[in-house]
RNA sequence: UGGGGGUUGGCCAAGUGGUAAGGCAACGGGUUUUGGUCCCGUCAUUCGGGGGUUCGAAUCCCUCACCCCCAG
């Protein structure tokens, strides 16, 4: 008897064509649509019909079975929240590690399993053995930043077919399978909610938000107003509206103060980091061994940087200390420590 | 109201007689399942106002306005 699978199908052609490629290979496979958000935004209007709808041709197309299931309470509660909690604090969240951990990988994988799944399956570029989860196969494509927080039980429940191809790969099996979502755009945005800019996100959904701002360069001096310190990150270069001269590039902010400082000076230490704290570690199989060779992302699609120590300091978090200065070291990001290929962990940026 | 310097697009800034560089910002697009970064494109018929010289001026002259510095 084959393994019943259930794919988490959103509507685009990635996880189309996982689905396509577990029926192909005989797997007894369900179609799911996980629900997640469903409300318009100023500017958008929010994409889930059309999503759902796209699923469900797909799954029509593949003659498997479908399904809706409903969790726009639980991501309300554990990736909204969070991420405008965190915004309020003054640091940058990354809202889709948190939809992984939470959502994915916990809530879509227990339903499953309770409905008579034996394994899930995702659309991500990522590749699990063992347990153990690894770069997907395209460089370009890989999604195992954002699958830093799963954990070794969900890995040895799910499948990621995908990860074993390159993108232009994957769009060829759509076509070749006919798929009704095979010429689909790529989504953007923070996942679910689609594409909508952060700023009118958190207007809509965070309450006393302060009000302007100084913004203050790296001799002291104002430069300019910023509407709300919460909306910058650091490192960020576009929408400080300062101009004259160098481009600045955010490299700190007083939440209390609700002031923004920045540089022009791309050689200004604060912009540069080679010693990090990590707090809220999660090892997938286990902590890291002394005498490893490491490397840490520390943002989506950053390049790799060589760790030359990774330690456990008295209180729980870690320390890193990296071979080269990285820039932009942001407070909520996660830094994700690789082995090679293989995801070894990661931490929250303090 | 003695002298000197200055006023070029939102900002910085080239250009001193031949018909407005560049950078920043902004906007548009691309890349990107966070936020950013990054890449590409667009952006002054016009050079503080007025007048004059010249075939032709942002560039020379006159004048008005404002700013800065030194004198006080």
């Amino acid at each position: 008897m084959s393994k019943k699978v259930y794919v988490g199908m959103s509507g685009g052609v990635d996880s189309s064509v996982t689905a396509a490629l577990l029926k192909q290979q005989g797997a007894d496979v369900t179609g799911v649509y996980m629900k997640n958000w469903s409300q318009d935004l100023p500017g958008m209007v929010c994409p889930w019909k059309d999503d759902y709808q796209d699923a469900k041709r797909v799954a029509v197309q593949l003659g498997i079975p479908f399904k809706m299931y409903d969790f726009e309470a639980e991501y309300r509660h554990k990736v909204v929240n969070y991420m405008l909690e965190e915004y309020k604090a003054g640091r940058t969240p990354n809202p889709d590690i948190m939809c992984n951990q939470e959502v994915k990988f916990k809530l879509f994988l227990e339903t499953a399993l309770e409905d008579g799944a034996d394994m899930i399956a995702t659309g991500h570029y990522a590749r699990i053995k063992d347990g153990r989860l690894y770069a997907g196969l395209d460089p370009n494509k890989d999604q195992s930043y954002f699958l830093c927080r799963v954990t070794e039980d969900a890995l040895r429940h799910t499948l990621m077919p995908i990860g074993e191809y390159e993108k232009p790969q994957v769009r060829a099996l759509a076509r070749q399978f006919g798929l009704y979502t095979a010429n689909k755009k790529d989504s953007q945005g923070i996942c679910f909610v689609g594409k909508v800019g952060i700023k009118d996100f958190l207007r809509e959904f965070v309450q006393d938000l302060p009000g302007d701002g100084d913004i203050i360069d790296q001799r002291g001096t104002v430069v300019g107003r910023h509407d709300g310190a919460l909306f910058y990150t650091i490192g960020q270069r576009q929408g400080l509206g300062v101009g004259g001269g160098l481009p600045y590039y955010v490299v700190g902010k007083d939440m209390a103060k609700n002031e923004v400082y920045v540089t022009a000076d791309l050689q200004d230490p604060r912009l540069w980091h080679r010693d990090i704290t990590l707090a809220s570690p999660h090892w997938i199989n286990g902590e890291p061994a002394s005498g490893q060779r490491y490397a840490v992302r520390t943002r989506y699609r950053a390049d790799l940087v060589p760790v030359t120590s990774l330690t456990k300091n008295k209180d729980g978090t870690w320390q890193v200390l990296l071979e080269d200065e990285v820039r932009a070291v942001t407070p909520g990001q996660s830094t994700v420590v690789y082995e090679g290929e293989h995801v070894v962990g990661s931490g929250i940026v303090i």
